[in-house]
DNA sequence: GTTCCGCATGAATCGATAG
DNA sequence: ACTATCGATTCATGCGGAA
């Protein structure tokens, strides 16, 4: 008898950790591990070079804990060396898919407001890799969740439509009639492409988070349903598990520093107050 | 005594026409090769396997002829082979690294009107990779010539400049950063990120390009001055030509196709009628 | 001359069908 | 089993004709 703790903050070395879970019982990875030479004190501030065979054995683990319908979503970007990029994530991807990872898709997240700075030889860096890994082809994408507005265009041909107009037909919504607009409705929204625009959250008061609550919280909807097993094995200051518990989802994270477990129970605690717990069985 | 033909189009393998060519003589190659298994006629339809091997003897030619300072610019997307984004492209920068090239920066070409489509598994794929090498660490760059104006989210940031930023600045320890946003004050231009967006050119009444115009005269605008020798070893219809003419900077044009060779010239003619034409000596 | 509307057209990908 | 071809799907854009 095997149990994972959901809705949980573990500290520790995620490699350690999950050697202790059972196989294929996480529905979704989302993380943003230390990037090479970054948050120096964690992890011993692993060096470019060396990145790769430290992110193996854990990208092992992962694997192995993952169901054969999950997603794992890496958002990570190279760092400059020398003037160059440097090829960890790439050699990364390669040494995966040895590994037993197949490499279906690559996001771009475009980082809106990126951090000024101003180099002879390069611009700054506004958009990051959000690289999708699946255990089989048959992973679970629940496209409708993410669906957006049409484009511009399209609001030509809809201008005859008053405002009074649209606010009605969303009344009617409510009150039982939905067919026609959701014939309506179905002509407004598109499906996203691999490209995400997202302004990076600076709004947060008492810490930095790798990634803004919007990153996990669009891929928590695509790739998971309600109560799902949403892991970060790199969670920092909590912003997957603050995503997955606001989605109703179950989340475990783990971190391997205490100050940084602590933070994302206290920031949980502050905006879900009498939450969930539990734990669930599997054997 | 050698000589390069400036202004011209060329008919032929890039690999043996370049073979021709002295050592140095480029400033700036800009070029969208034909992606695996497209443009089937020409090359025989490169197998994604068989990319890597097609394409290093002609990145050799390419790093040769390239000037110390040269840059060369690559737009390419990998491709979907078994519901996996195909590794050619990664294995290639890893490849040409070992060639001698410097990978400096990866550009994201964001394509807001990319290829409609629908798949259970995947989104519409919506940006390429502009990959940027160089021979050298000391290559020209002339950042003004591209910048645009400052968008509005950088002022309501300025707006915001005395309360949020300097406590971020603060806390983070980031120095600079409330002197450079200072410096912005009063100005119109700001420098461009690594991100690019532009809509690609279709349905174009005479025919339809590879990548938009736009494109290649962003990079030819940053990485040349006039007079400079723009090369396009896959000029296809000719965009890269035309921009470069456009910007009085000299072009070399090669295709192994004829009829892409004559709709590129008939194309510069069109839009420049009774145009400049020379050949420069290289000793 | 404007503005509006209709329509063709893409560096695509999947799944089914056929050899 | 493995490859080759084909239809269905889908949306932002520019062009051309009409009001």
């Amino acid at each position: 008898m095997l149990n994972i703790p959901l809705d949980s903050i573990i500290c520790g070395d995620c490699e350690e950790i999950l050697g202790e879970f059972p196989d294929n019982c996480i529905d979704l990875i989302v993380t943003s591990p230390p990037y090479a030479d970054s948050r120096k004190k964690t992890y011993g501030g692993i060096h470019p070079d060396r990145y790769v065979d430290w992110f193996l054995p854990r990208t092992a683990q992962l694997l192995r804990v993952l169901k054969p319908t999950g997603t794992f979503i890496l958002n990570i970007k190279e760092k400059v060396v020398g003037g160059q990029r440097h090829t960890y994530v790439i050699e990364l991807i390669l040494a995966m898919k040895k590994q037993g990872w197949l490499w279906t898709e690559e996001f771009a997240w475009h980082k809106k407001n990126c951090y000024p700075g101003k180099w002879p030889n390069r611009f700054r860096d506004a958009w990051e890799r959000c690289l999708q890994f699946n255990k089989t082809k048959k992973f679970h994408m629940y496209q409708e969740a993410v669906m957006v507005p049409m484009g511009d265009w399209s609001k030509t041909r809809l201008a005859r439509l008053s405002e009074t107009d649209k606010i009605r037909d969303e009344s009617r919504v409510l009150s039982g009639f939905g067919k026609r607009v959701a014939n309506w409705v179905g002509r407004q929204l598109v499906y996203p492409t691999n490209v995400l625009h997202l302004a990076t959250e600076c709004a947060n008061r008492h810490h930095s988070a790798a990634f803004p609550l919007a990153l996990p919280e669009w891929f928590i909807k695509l790739f998971t349903k309600q109560n799902d097993v949403v892991l970060d094995p790199f969670v920092g200051s909590g912003t997957t598990a603050l995503a997955a518990k606001k989605l109703y989802r179950r989340y475990i994270g783990i971190d391997i520093e205490q100050e940084y477990c602590d933070m994302a129970e206290e920031e949980l605690r502050r905006c879900f107050l009498g939450g969930r717990n539990g734990r669930l069985e599997f054997g």
